[in-house]
DNA sequence: GCCAATTTTGTAAGCGTTTACACTCGACGT
DNA sequence: ACGTCGAGTGTAAACGCTTACAAAATTGGC
């Protein structure tokens, strides 16, 4: 049962067998030019009768190249990520990649000290793809100037491909739909709690709200924009202090999904419920929105995960420099469930 | 902004600086014994002055270890999945070790790839973490016979480190919780459905429900008993038959807390709710659980990926094999909320 | 047919560690 | 005094690949 410990074939008995040397058949196996097709030939019989595999640890030695990303996420439990994480890892498998996970576990601490030894990052992966990372700009240039390949999910002004949604017409469009069905008292629930560093995404959600009041000659009462961080828990307490302390809306655009099933949480505590008190619209389209009946405006998570990845090994490939960063804005669509309707 | 191009600090540089050769540093770099205090002094020094870092690709080259170990999961996205890996990517990182995510993504021709490249695989990492990942005889062999250092989470009966749950356990305890409450008209909603694998974890818990019926002199009917997969369509689409081609129980065991989503659903779509018209019970302590109010057993998810790591850990620091493998369970806990109710 | 230009192929020097082995040297028992 | 031992150190050979550079073979233009 226990196989004999393999003298493991190198690619000197490549050579051996195909009759050439170490030299044309490293370049044969990568593709390389300068390669006569008869030696391409030889050199792959070869290396398929011996079931020769390059080493990576010798490749890296010597090449410089890991054969390795890094994806650095927020946090790997929060649904979009582990959405996201997926959709990349399935690309970069695909391509040979292998993926290396780095959890920021939303410590500031860890994303410090994983900026601090950039370098030693650049020694063990070839690129790194960033979901929702706020940087500070130094830690921006850092990384620019690394000489790691990058790509983002969800992020602005990088100077690297990024991948996103618009999350003001998002927010618009959410809007929108409340509008439609006859609400004209709206409150938000969303943004950063006091203490919690401010989120680029909710701030934009929360302009496209604003937004669409405009459009229909409506102003925002601020009471009735209340923030709620982007978890249920938040969501639920903002809901409380909405009906308690505020005033009930005639309906409700939250921040994230995540929000709204903490608002129709604290509905269903004080014995009321959406859309029958109150309409409620979210943002993402979580797993379980469907399952809840929450109305919501879905964003290709997994499609933004491919994508990036996708472009960050283009990048990987073609390491000369000649097209500029791009960024990408994703579709989203509005999807209208049980939570909201016509207010009567 | 641009870095100069660091001339990379090697070894050669510590030692020239330290007045010591290349051996002795290594040496005293890595903790070996045979180095005098007074060199191990002189070697930390200049490593620090000259913020010396081994390069990852050579010592992996040279000493065959390559400080990366492989998390392999059924599919990252499932919320008990993405829970473990992030408690084991941190273990791994705070040891210094890198996390390779390998997703399985559901599919068996994945998996079957993986295990036709072990070796591959070897060189790669040093050791593997597997998820609840249902093994085939020769592959659990294939792994085994590897070199490669295993730990898992959830698998039975394997020649390494365990770390899991007592299903059967589990079980019991909900079906006593139902039985406490004066229910013992009891359905199941669990296992797989045709065609699907069949699940160790499900199969263990119908075990379970079987046991704490039989202890109070009650036997299953198997009407009341139906396969749903680990899906919430699954559990609602079980819910639906129960009701519709069945009878309605006094009570359900739900196999996992997805399952219960699912009937939770289907009974909401047919104007009834849990506890009124029927008492459900979960088993996992989904995220969304508390904020369903879903009665369960709870088991500690990260607690496991997170232990399970270590242990892998361990066998990577002492590769000697003095100890034999050990499989550890831990402890569930009954969480009675509202969608339990007495009997009347 | 002959020389330059252009492939194709081979030689050998890295890449930066780890590690087997040899060596030095003082301590120790006899 | 003398051989033995073991701790501390150094030398040099891997590890298995990539890649300048040189050499050989092929091509093409006149």
């Amino acid at each position: 049962m226990l196989q004999a410990k393999t003298p493991r074939v190198t690619i000197q008995d490549v050579a051996a067998l195909s009759g050439l040397s170490i030299c044309t058949v490293s370049r044969a196996l990568r593709d390389l030019p300068n390669v006569s097709l008869e030696a391409r030939v030889k050199v792959g019989d070869a290396a398929a009768k011996l079931g020769y595999k390059a080493s990576p640890a010798a490749s890296r030695l010597a090449g410089g190249r890991t054969g390795c990303v890094a994806i650095i996420v927020p946090t790997a439990t929060a649904w979009f990520f582990a959405q996201a994480v997926e959709a990349a890892e399935e690309m970069f498998a695909d391509s040979g990649y292998d993926t290396v996970l780095i959890s920021l576990r939303n410590r500031p601490s860890v994303q410090h000290q994983l900026f601090a030894d950039l370098t030693g990052l650049a020694q063990r992966v070839d690129g790194v793809l960033l979901l929702n990372i706020a940087l500070s700009a130094a830690e921006l240039a850092a990384l620019a100037g690394s000489g790691l390949a990058v790509a983002s999910v969800g992020m602005h002004d990088v100077p690297w491909d990024n991948v996103g949604i618009d999350n003001e017409e998002a927010a618009r469009t959410a809007t929108e739909h409340l509008l439609g069905l006859g609400h004209w008292d709206l409150a938000m629930l969303c943004g950063s709690e006091a203490g919690e560093p401010s989120l680029v995404t909710a701030n934009e959600r929360l302009r496209g709200f604003e937004q669409a009041l405009s459009a229909h000659h409506l102003t925002v009462d601020p009471d009735l924009v209340l923030p709620a961080g982007s978890s249920i828990e938040g969501g639920r307490v903002a809901m409380i202090e909405l009906i308690e302390n505020r005033r009930m809306p005639s309906a409700i655009l939250a921040g994230c999904d995540e929000t709204a099933f903490g608002a129709l949480m604290a509905l269903r505590d004080l014995g009321l419920s959406a859309p029958k008190n109150v309409s409620i619209i979210g943002i993402d389209d979580h797993q379980m929105s469907w399952f809840l009946g929450l109305s919501t405006i879905s964003q290709p998570v997994a499609d933004q995960g491919a994508f990036a990845a996708s472009l960050l090994i283009e990048r990987l490939h073609r390491s000369g420099l000649p097209n500029p960063p791009a960024s990408h804005v994703l579709d989203t669509k509005l999807l209208p469930r049980k939570s909201t309707r016509r207010r009567r």
